[in-house]
DNA sequence: GTGGGAATGGAATGAAAATTCCATAAGCAC
DNA sequence: GTGCTTATGGAATTTTCATTCCATTCCCAC
């Protein structure tokens, strides 16, 4: 480690900045490796280095020089920095359950720290694989239909509420089939209508039932759901899969929600112009 | 290679297609792989068999198991297959925010980052502002009591629903007072009970009218609201402001949530513990 | 219960990748 | 040009990782 070594960068911005500091004085190869790095950031995520070296045009040790050379003890390690970066570094729910069950003495504001963060990962993770066109087309749909439907049962309620508020804002017709006195209101739905159907596992079979039978009424169906193996996501629909964070035994709703927010005031715009 | 096995998939489309349609019949620790795969694709990319598996909670080679079930060779073939899918969806992402503002600010993806924000915001400034000590008097308040009551209308009954699904979930005794048929609740509150009371502006004036009821009736109140001259914030009770931000008429119930849950939970540790 | 077949987990193996080392080449001062 | 320092490329080494194999367990049918 001679002197003239700056820091360990310890996110891509750090990285980038190094090389805006540095990049021009690096002999020529190294030099090479950081333009072709800086070109391709997610490249890196996802190559080896005898891949990445032939990308830049260098041989392999000289890109491990240049891993070196930025601050890293070698290649694994400003790679690992790249793909977290790209991952969002999904975190280990599934240990903090544990502690969660074990370490009954929590203290509430660790409590509040661990639900922020989820809530905070499952947002950003949103955002990030939504696709834009079924919003497009999910927003369309709605816009478009007579009367728009609700359902969400058990922990998928709040949404349904949530959604059933905001319509009743702008004065959209909405229902919420809320399943009260268990009545079946499957025939209110019929042509012309849409359905916003919202499902988590372990899913309610009768949101299921209520969106298949809305299919068969020739309703058009919007699915907010967690999985591709999710009983919804058979249904002829305009689908999402939110990636929710689960703590312990409970699930984040805040990215449920925010999808659930676009979709009422995107509807309620386009209604507006039309 | 068995007959049963399905062709490669080309892309991830056709991935997780068949993991909609196979999914459900595969056994159970494949289907553990099958969720975690399709709930963190990217993450897919850039992790190693060992990783995975201990994400999905599986030993590695039930992992490998899941990769040729699903007709590839192995992991490395699985893998190459997110990378290419995913290191090409990258660099769209500097465009795609260019083109976000550039284009018209009605597109249901700019509504939809707009609220991504607002939600992380609000997550990230309850963490900041929430009284930690405040926290554990309303954990204690309510894990003390011998039923929960729940109130909160409107824009905020979301967040009573949620909180009444989640003691539901933990058995712990709590009511949700909708108000429906409107009938007066009031008169279940007695000593001994404790009531979290949600409110935002413009305040219904029935939750205000339940909480200050609660109060003379000696049950502990804990209050959720947004400002300080808020009419809730007048009651004597653990007070709760959540910084919740505005996208336009409508709000974001992110950082409500979090602490709903935070509660939720914390209760429910702390009554186990008892 | 009991037998058979599928599913599972752990340990052994082999391949691939990162990392280091060193001989050679290039640049530079004198 | 000569000697010195720095840079370079390829090959050897070591580590990490994917993959396979097999003994054990689990589950279902009878």
């Amino acid at each position: 480690m001679n002197p003239s070594e700056t820091s360990k960068p310890r996110n891509s911005a750090d990285f980038f900045e190094m090389l805006r500091l540095r990049g021009n004085a690096l002999p020529k190869r190294l030099k090479q490796c950081a333009e072709y790095v800086a070109a391709n950031p997610a490249v890196v995520a996802v190559s080896t280095v005898a891949e990445l070296a032939a990308g830049a045009q260098v041989p392999p040790s000289a890109f491990m020089r240049f891993c070196q050379e930025m601050g890293f003890s070698g290649f694994s390690e400003m790679q690992k920095l790249f793909r977290e970066e790209y991952s969002q570094n999904w975190p280990d729910y599934a240990s903090r359950l544990s502690k969660l069950r074990n370490g009954d003495a929590q203290a509430p504001q660790f409590l509040l720290a661990e639900f922020a963060e989820a809530g905070r990962t499952s947002i950003e993770s949103l955002t990030r694989t939504i696709d834009p066109d079924a919003l497009r087309r999910a927003v369309a749909v709605l816009a478009g239909a007579r009367t728009i439907h609700l359902v969400g049962l058990r922990r998928t309620f709040p949404v349904a509420t949530y959604l059933a508020y905001a319509f009743e804002k702008m004065q959209i017709p909405a229902i919420l089939h809320s399943g009260t006195g268990n009545l079946s209101s499957a025939h209110l739905i019929g042509q012309g209508d849409a359905l916003i159907a919202i499902s988590f596992a372990p899913y309610t079979p009768d949101t299921i039932a209520l969106a298949e039978s809305a299919v068969k009424r020739n309703a058009d169906v919007v699915v907010i759901t967690d999985l591709p193996t999710s009983p919804l996501a058979r249904i002829d629909a305009v689908r999402f899969m939110v990636p929710e964070v689960d703590v312990g035994a409970f699930r984040s709703l805040s990215a449920t929600l925010t999808l659930a927010m676009t979709l009422a005031v995107g509807v309620g715009t386009q209604r507006r112009a039309l």
